[in-house]
DNA sequence: CCCAATCGAACAAACGCTTGCCCAAACCGG
DNA sequence: CCGGTTTGGGCAAGCGTTTGTTCGATTGGG
């Protein structure tokens, strides 16, 4: 779940706090209404501390940002793997993707909820690029299933991606599973392949 | 689109820009990133003017909040009424409620990305209660809506929901309409009726 | 001439970030 | 195995700026 005890190397350990810590913050208040003292109080840190690691706060938010995205791409490429049926597969990754968003919930939480056209032109382009690699698993696996052809391929991609992103907004711990989650979800949008 | 036209009383001109300068620059960089002199100098006035009409940064959110679900819940109601059938009722709902999303991208767009649980409990409570009134209207759409029993209409409406405000994340003025967008999102959705 | 409405100036607090200094562990030639 | 040196990491303090908000003075239409 945290970043700070996968890396290996007790070197690069208190960097992985402070990615934790600030994922959490980001999280839980927003980027703007987060700031670099709330981070380093989380992290048991002194402010100053920080820019040892980190350039700047957005430098920060850039590497969380990286971080969650990189995780979730690996969960859901090794969860493709596991079925040969085009609609299976789309079901494990959307499960995959639920399940990484709501259990690492800081990272994914702030993957779903910071915009990248509100940060700096730098930032946002790093963002956007990031986010269109991780699309475009997405965009081969709607491409292999077998859809009529009055269906846009993209409006599917894009209503799939925006109901899972928004159950980041209702999600209420203990209710149901991520996995139950994405089994509705995805059951959904099964029937659009039989239409006419 | 704003709202400070709208107001017949000229004495509520001023508290109209506010509200409308607020709603625009609110969307643009988020509650918190966005100061009261920002608002301020939008509006053509200066800051301690503000006070005057509104009790606080916070007040001035709440009333944007509610403006904007106002005129989303108006919009949407009055295109129910043109449709007799379910399903083109939904539709009409979904296409009036991306339109005013968009039309009104600002009053939208705050509605869509300023989290409830990122505030304080009380505008918390306001925003949560306003927005379920809202959804409620969806909430009677979807169970007037032939599904068989298996498709649980908890998911149906809260994935028609996501996908609709998901289209704030990626959509780029000048490709498709709000009621394109609209029209292929229920699309994807109407076959689940006919599923077993 | 009144009073709603706005201005102009200021407030204390919090902001992101920089700087200068310090300590312990790791490293390495002799 | 020693002892000097490098280096990862953190501390304490404060820089200048921006924040939300307050408030007495000022203005102008009815």
């Amino acid at each position: 779940m945290a970043v700070a005890e996968t890396d290996g190397k007790r070197r690069d350990n208190r960097r992985g706090r402070i990615l934790d810590a600030a994922a959490v913050e980001f999280a839980r208040s927003g980027y703007s209404a987060t700031s670099v003292r709330d981070i380093a109080a989380a992290a048991g840190i002194l402010p100053g501390s920080m820019y040892y690691h980190f350039a700047s706060k957005e430098d920060l938010l850039a590497a969380v940002h990286a971080a969650g995205i990189q995780r979730i791409k690996e969960r859901v490429r090794a969860a493709i793997e596991t079925a040969d049926d085009p609609w299976d597969r789309l079901e494990a990754a959307c499960a995959a993707h639920v399940e990484t968003l709501h259990a690492s919930k800081d990272y994914g939480s702030v993957i779903a909820t910071e915009f990248p056209r509100r940060h700096s032109p730098k930032l946002r382009a790093r963002m956007i690029e990031e986010r269109d690699d991780y699309e475009n698993i997405f965009r081969s696996l709607i491409d292999d299933l077998p859809l009529p052809e009055s269906t846009s391929r993209k409006y599917f991609r894009l209503a799939l991606i925006g109901a899972m992103a928004w159950s980041i907004a209702w999600y209420r711990p203990g209710e149901d599973t991520a996995e139950e989650i994405a089994r509705h979800i995805v059951n959904l949008f099964r029937p659009a392949a039989e239409a006419k």
